[in-house]
RNA sequence: GCGGGCGUAGUUCAAUGGUAGAACUCCAGCCUUCCAAGCUGGCCACGUGGGUUCGAUUCCCAUCGCCCGCUCCA
């Protein structure tokens, strides 16, 4: 198959899916009613239960089933100074400019300064100076500098002046970074522990793309896992575990350092992705290289899903050093430090020639790494009172973007040939039954037989209290169970003319279409093994 | 953002310078003893705004949206 033909199986897979999404009620376009809102999307019954069961199981796996991580909630729209601290601000209000020859975007900046000119300010924005060129192919065709900002801009308050100007997050890292001190003073935890949050972001995506792939407004699913610097674990333990294929990464252990942290979590996130049904071959890991690392980043590993339109993101996981706690620190005027009793024992245990050679040791590698010297001897100094900033680990996932890989990957176009010989397309979606929008629906054989339709009713509002489970009486019992495949229900209910006589029912599986014939009591003991085990 | 393609029921498609048909879905009813069966009836569409025209779903322009390629993605 040529690389055209694939592209065009794909792309046809994928007006399947989007054509399925909306007939089954699981995303529809926003505001279509009014032509639609480039990059934004609305999830429908279906579409709702299937994030909400990621979402619960994410919180169930990173919050509750762990002792050493806690939740937050913070708001959208946080003060303004945040985003100057963490750099979303300034990194993306420059004023751009793009080739109309040979389409580049260069900042405007940038490019006056390379010929010691300085961009114009006018009443409207900004003007580029005579004579700037493209710096790629050198014609005179520049657009207007056109501000940049991918951050969405609001108003506190009703009066729109500047000075009442912010942002909705772009991401709800910062908001945890921000809390910080506070969970730390409020719950007991120490480092190393982890705050998860997950909501809604926003970002004015210069292109949004591939149906919800790359949407405006999207929902995250971020963890801040806080850890000793590397220093302290060696001043602790001796020294810092080094990460080895053979490193065991099934608990956690006092001297691991940030790499073993890292890979740690990386580890974590798949089997959580494996656990909500991506199986373990559609899962790419992508180890950023050095020269793509952001500037505060010391490792970063994209956790990958093949979609129909390429392999694309579903997860980050950033080692980002003290960066973003340091930054708060910085623009807030307020320690950001934590204390460390162990550590600060630890030290007091070492003489002085040992301390003497730790600060030697720790200044020789910073000034290796081209940082200032006097900063590693003030930052060995607060080490040995027990005192610095913590380092962090960010597992950063997009929830639209694992309930579309989770939508792609479940959707399955299946030929079945009945008992005549006559050959028929069943659309199934395989999803695993721990996300699955509808859990059990209930059904009587026949609609015409009031003592069935009563036994099944009664059925059915015993199993609603315990899962999401769908009652559906019309037409053909097979239309029934397709119209269950296309919505991905793994389990369908039938109750036929042998449960008046004996009370047991039949449990039909989605997947291979086979029966079994359960007891009453048998039969919510079957479901919770097969949904909940 | 640039270039190309496309917008007709929920979906998939037709037709037409004189305001649109079908299949499936869906709804109601009948029937139905296990995989989109059958019968009867019903709901539902020319993305939006201009222009040309006696008259536009059809031609033109703009806009919005979707898809593809490039670009971008802190």
């Amino acid at each position: 198959m040529d690389k055209q033909e694939t592209t065009a199986g794909n792309t046809a897979t994928m007006e399947a899916i989007v054509s399925l999404c909306k007939r089954r009620g699981f995303i529809y376009q926003s505001s279509e009613l009014y032509g639609g809102l480039n990059g934004f999307w609305d999830y429908g019954p279906l579409g709702c239960e299937l994030k909400r069961n990621v979402r619960d199981s994410w919180w169930r796996t990173m919050v509750r089933c762990r002792e050493d991580v806690e939740g937050l909630d913070a708001t959208i729209i946080m003060h303004p100074d945040i985003w100057k601290a963490s750099g979303h601000a300034d990194g993306f209000a420059d004023p751009m400019v793009d080739c109309k020859v040979c389409r580049r975007r260069f900042r405007a900046d940038q490019l006056c300064e390379e010929l010691g000119l300085a961009l114009e300010r006018t009443e409207t924005g900004f003007a580029l100076p005579e004579g700037v060129r493209c710096a790629h192919c050198g014609a005179n065709a520049l657009t207007e500098p056109r501000a940049f900002n991918l951050m969405f801009k609001t108003f506190v308050g009703p009066i729109e002046e500047e000075r009442a100007a912010t942002y909705l997050r772009p991401e709800t890292a910062q908001a945890i970074f921000v809390q910080f001190k506070n969970i730390l003073d409020t719950t007991r935890q120490s480092v190393p522990f982890g705050v998860a949050q997950m909501g809604k972001s926003f970002r004015n995506e210069i292109n949004p793309r591939n149906f919800t792939f790359r949407s405006r407004e999207f929902e995250q699913m971020e963890l801040e896992y806080f850890i000793r610097p590397d220093e302290a674990v060696e001043l602790l333990c001796g020294s810092v575990a080094e990460l080895t294929p053979e490193t065991d990464l099934s608990e956690p252990r006092e001297d691991w350092g940030w790499e073993v942290w890292h890979k740690y979590w990386v580890e974590q996130r798949k089997i959580w992705y494996q656990d909500v049904g991506l199986p373990a071959e559609s899962l790419v890991e992508y180890w950023q290289p050095r020269d793509e690392l952001a500037h505060y980043a010391r490792a970063c590993v994209d956790i990958q899903y093949a979609f129909p339109f390429g392999v694309q993101e579903l997860e980050g996981i950033a080692a980002r050093g003290a960066f973003d706690l340091t930054q708060h620190q910085i623009h807030s005027g307020k320690s950001q430090e934590v204390f460390d009793e162990p550590l600060k024992l630890a030290a007091a245990k070492l003489d002085d020639a040992a301390r003497d050679a730790f600060r030697e040791r720790t200044v020789a590698a910073w000034t290796a790494q081209g940082r200032d010297p006097e900063a590693a001897r003030a930052f060995v100094n607060h080490l040995f009172e027990g005192k610095y900033i913590p380092h962090v680990v960010e597992p950063s996932a997009g929830v639209d973007r694992l309930a579309l890989a989770l939508i792609c990957n479940a959707y399955c176009e299946e030929k079945i040939v009945d008992d005549k010989g006559k050959e028929d397309t069943r659309t199934v979606m395989r999803f695993h039954p721990a996300i699955a929008p509808i859990k059990v629906a209930v059904l009587p054989l026949v609609r015409n037989k009031p003592e069935l339709v009563a036994c099944a009713r009664e059925i059915f509002t015993g199993l609603q209290r315990r899962w999401n489970c769908f009652w559906d009486a019309s037409g053909a019992i097979g239309r029934r169970y397709r119209r269950q495949d296309e919505a991905g229900t793994p389990f369908c209910v039938t109750v036929d003319f042998q449960t008046l006589e004996d009370g047991t029912v039949t449990v039909r599986d989605r997947d291979t279409m086979q029966q079994e014939r359960l007891t009453p009591a048998d039969l919510k003991e079957r479901l919770t093994e097969l949904i909940d085990g």
